[in-house]
Formats: structure tokens, C-alpha cells, sequence
DNA sequence: TTCCTTGCAAACGATTTGCATTGGA
DNA sequence: TCCAATGCAAATCGTTTGCAAGGAA
């Protein structure tokens, strides 16, 4: 994701869908753009803040998050935590899991292997069929101890 | 759940956890706890408010909940949700799964069949074994469409 | 000029906490 | 009696919003 064409494309594809909403794809909108890219997972608006150099009003990161969101841009993690965590969405970074530390809350993305993946696709559908329930999404959330805190 | 017996029993087995924990299973606790345990799916402090017969402040459910949580009694679920929803602890209520409705906002318990727990076992084993992430957890959440909102 | 966007401060809502009172062992 | 548990009100803190100033088309 720090790859430069990569990120290059992502926010060419930002831009697109915020012009679709009818949005300007400002440079405070891009800074935060830029950090969620440039994330290995989740992130709080308060982190967001803190890692853009220059000092940016909370309220305005929350502005930019709700239009990213509104736009499909970003998602909001699945947590326990207090404080939301926002990550750029599926179509974007593609499909992955996470890993969540229960200790220092540390959320870190994870790939996996598209024949897992599959997998875990099978036992979606096959728990839906027998409901009427119908899914669209999935996530696999999985708690334990990171390295540090191991 | 709505068992007597299996309810019986879940009580005694709170009683004994908050007895280790050297708190009382007063009559408010047993309350939030009977809510919880009729319950099919993680509840706000809000809403488990609100289905207690009796009026009772917040902050005295909230409190509640906290000492369940301490004693390993509750959990928190997963979610995006603005508000914290809780859940009887595996232990209490069984390992499961959710559906998440994406339009109303309704989770409901899942359970699912020994042989694709069991996958879903396998996979998240494949999935640690390459990192020095110690799972101890896993969560598998289907977003979708309830029967009411497809 | 015309709107969209932003900053600042105030408002909100979920959750927590201080303190005095109640109640169980 | 003694300390945990509770009710109430005030405090916190993440998040949202009103409004006026700034900026792009």
C-alpha cells in the first residue's frame, strides 16, 4: 500500500467516486486519503489526526470521514472499542481480515490465501441457506495476542 | 434459552462466577442477567433498560454490565454501531455466530454445525500459523439482509 | 457570484464517576 | 456493624452541528 502506482491509482479511483457525489476531492480530503493508504489497518479519528503533520480540526477529519463513507470510500471496522475505526473500503483495498490484540487493541489487516478464502465463502453461504437471511459481506474477526504483547 | 432449566443453570453458573469475583449476585444483577439470557441477540444497556419491567437508571445497568464484564460473565459484540451492544459470555451461551442486518441494524445469533466450526477453525490456525499472532478468539459476522428488510 | 468546504465553538448522546443512601451478610 | 451496591446528578469524551469565513468553479 506505500507502493506509489498503487496509491496513485487509489486516489484516482477517490477522485472518480467523490465526482459521482458530486464532491471536491480537497487537500484535506486527500491528506486523509493518503493516511488511510498508507494504514496496515483501522484507524481512529483521532490517530488519523495525529498523523497528519500539519494540524488539521478533529471536526473536519469527521467531516471528511462522513463523506468518505457516504461515498462508500470508507468502512467502519467491526470493534468493541470505545472510539471508531475507519479503513478504506473493500473495493479499494481490497478484501482481507484482521487480526484484533486483546490486550493493546492493536488491529493489523490480514490476506488470506484465495482458496481459504473460498473456503470461508462456502461456510458463509452454506449457514444462509438455511435462512432467509441474505448476506452480502462477511467478516472474519480474529482476537488473540500480538507479538508485543504476547 | 427461554428454558427454564438451561436458565436455572445459567444463573447458578453466574452466582458461582460472581462469587469467585467476591461480588454479590444482588437482584438488579440477576435481572440484567435473565435479560440477557432471554435475549437472541447482543443488547444495548439502552434496551436492556427499557425491557426491565421495573424502572432502573442507566447507570446502575451500566454498572451492572461492567461488573459482568470484569468477572468474564458478558462480552461486547463486534460492531459499528454507536451504541455498545452485550452478550452472555461464550462460555455462558455457546459459541456462535451473527447476522448483521445492514438496513435495521438487528443482529441475531447463528449456530453453526460442529464440521464447519470446524473449518472455520482450521482456517483461522492456517491464517496465525504464518504470523506470531496467538489467536485465542474468532468471530465470524455476516453482514446482509434480515428477512424483514430483504 | 455561488456553493462547497472548513474552522471554531457549542451541542449531543453514550458512558462514567462522586457522593450520599440503602441493604445484605 | 460494615462494606458492597444503588440512585441521582454532574462530569467525560467521542462525535455532530450551527454559523460565519475561506476557497474553488
Amino acid at each position: 500500500m506505500a507502493n506509489t502506482n498503487e496509491s496513485a491509482s487509489i486516489h484516482r479511483q477517490i477522485e472518480a467516486r467523490l465526482a459521482d457525489h458530486d464532491v471536491r476531492y480537497t487537500k484535506g480530503r486527500q491528506r486523509v486519503a493518503a493516511e488511510l493508504a498508507d494504514a496496515d489497518g483501522p484507524l481512529s479519528v483521532t490517530e488519523l489526526t495525529q498523523k497528519m503533520s500539519e494540524s488539521v480540526p478533529l471536526s473536519s477529519v469527521y467531516r471528511t470521514i462522513a463523506v468518505f463513507e457516504d461515498a462508500g470510500i470508507v468502512s467502519q471496522h467491526l470493534a468493541t472499542s470505545e472510539m471508531a475505526r475507519y479503513e478504506l473500503a473493500e473495493w479499494l483495498r481490497g478484501h482481507h481480515h484482521h487480526l484484533v490484540c486483546i490486550d493493546c487493541g492493536r488491529v493489523e489487516d490480514i490476506e488470506i490465501p484465495e482458496d481459504i478464502e473460498r473456503t470461508v465463502e462456502d461456510v458463509v453461504a452454506s449457514l444462509a441457506s438455511g435462512t432467509s437471511f441474505q448476506p452480502t459481506n462477511h467478516a472474519l474477526e480474529i482476537e488473540g495476542r500480538c507479538k508485543e504483547c504476547g
